[in-house]
DNA sequence: GTCTATATTGAGATAGAC
DNA sequence: GTCTATCTCAATATAGAC
């Protein structure tokens, strides 16, 4: 796509100025992060980010929002494949993975801020889609424990949550540049969460 | 203990402030967080504040330091009691959710700050007592391993930090004063462990 | 698209009176 | 143990030249 030559709203230095950014807030934090530093390692006077970008803050936001509004579409689009629950399942978490092997950073501050961020107005839109995806996974997981396949006593939100987040805080210690490719630890995940680790 | 006339080096006000740092820590960030709101929530002026800690950063310290090293001693004892592999598990958890739920606020920040924090030589001994407690852990899961309560093809490693995250970041959604009891959640964790949820 | 130069604000921290 | 007053520095952001 980007060697067409429509015109697009993202010009290519702004994107690698993002991405840039999208480093330093997953190493460092956001709020320590200055954006002389997001201006030093992208070669440029931090007077000149404004010529790109109104703030820091519209940065960060640009990140999330790209980034939640595919996956969120990803995770709608296989929720209603009506493929059986444990391989719908297995693709949700597989795709949760990917992005992490695609877009660790944006994943890392996500997972970082998320506390911090949804206490502002202009972040609801994390919280909105957030709760759409909760309902997606749950609703695949009720699916799972009607059809038999998954336990009558489980409780699906507490299920939902324990494997959310073991997945997006593996981002503290995934490396996407690692031997493990993003859909093998996902399978492990689906595994031990499928069968458990008992003999 | 805090009845007894014993001279302690923290004041009972000092701990009240650290409370209170805690709690803002947690719930913005520690970046986000300035000295002059924790001095307005201790009903204070942010000078007054420097009469009971060095810095900011000292403040941070003294919370993860007791913490870790309190948690850390109390995995010891546990991986060193001789249980049977899945008691000790079981009891490794447990002590992991009440330590939350008796100290909320500075597991949040531990969790939420972890990465910032580890990049400081003076934040050293937070990595140096998660490797230990990563020690205990995997080889508890080892232990199971060999004894084959746990099955063979386990890798102990990466099913010791599946558990931990999951633990940890629960800190996101878990309410100290909900009707859920620490040792309920644990159970329920270490059941999806041990069986996993499939029929 | 970047630079120079700078405005402006808010942060952590300090000294000494009470 | 807290307050008053203030220092100092670093942060985000702006305006206009190139």
């Amino acid at each position: 796509m980007s060697t067409t030559g429509v015109v697009r709203a993202g010009s290519e230095r702004r994107e690698e100025i993002l991405a840039i950014a999208a480093e330093l807030f997953a190493e460092r934090g956001f709020a320590a992060t200055t954006v002389r530093e997001i201006a030093d390692s992208a070669g440029i006077l931090s007077g000149s980010l404004y010529h790109h970008f109104d703030s820091k803050e519209s940065m960060v936001e640009e990140l999330l929002r790209t980034f939640l509004e595919d996956i969120t579409h990803a995770y709608r689009v296989e929720a209603a494949s009506g493929d059986d629950p444990v391989q719908v399942l297995r693709t949700l978490v597989r795709l949760a993975f990917e992005s992490i092997g695609a877009r660790w950073a944006t994943v890392s501050v996500m997972v970082n801020e998320y506390n911090l961020l949804i206490s502002y107005p202009r972040f609801s839109f994390v919280q909105d889609l957030s709760e759409e995806t909760e309902r997606l996974w749950v609703g695949v997981i009720e699916r799972g424990v009607r059809s038999g396949a998954f336990r009558g006593n489980l409780d699906p939100r507490m299920t939902y949550r324990f494997l959310r987040d073991a997945i997006w805080v593996s981002v503290r210690w995934y490396q996407p540049t690692g031997r493990d490719r993003p859909e093998d630890i996902a399978d492990v995940y689906v595994g031990v969460l499928l069968d458990g680790i008992a003999n």
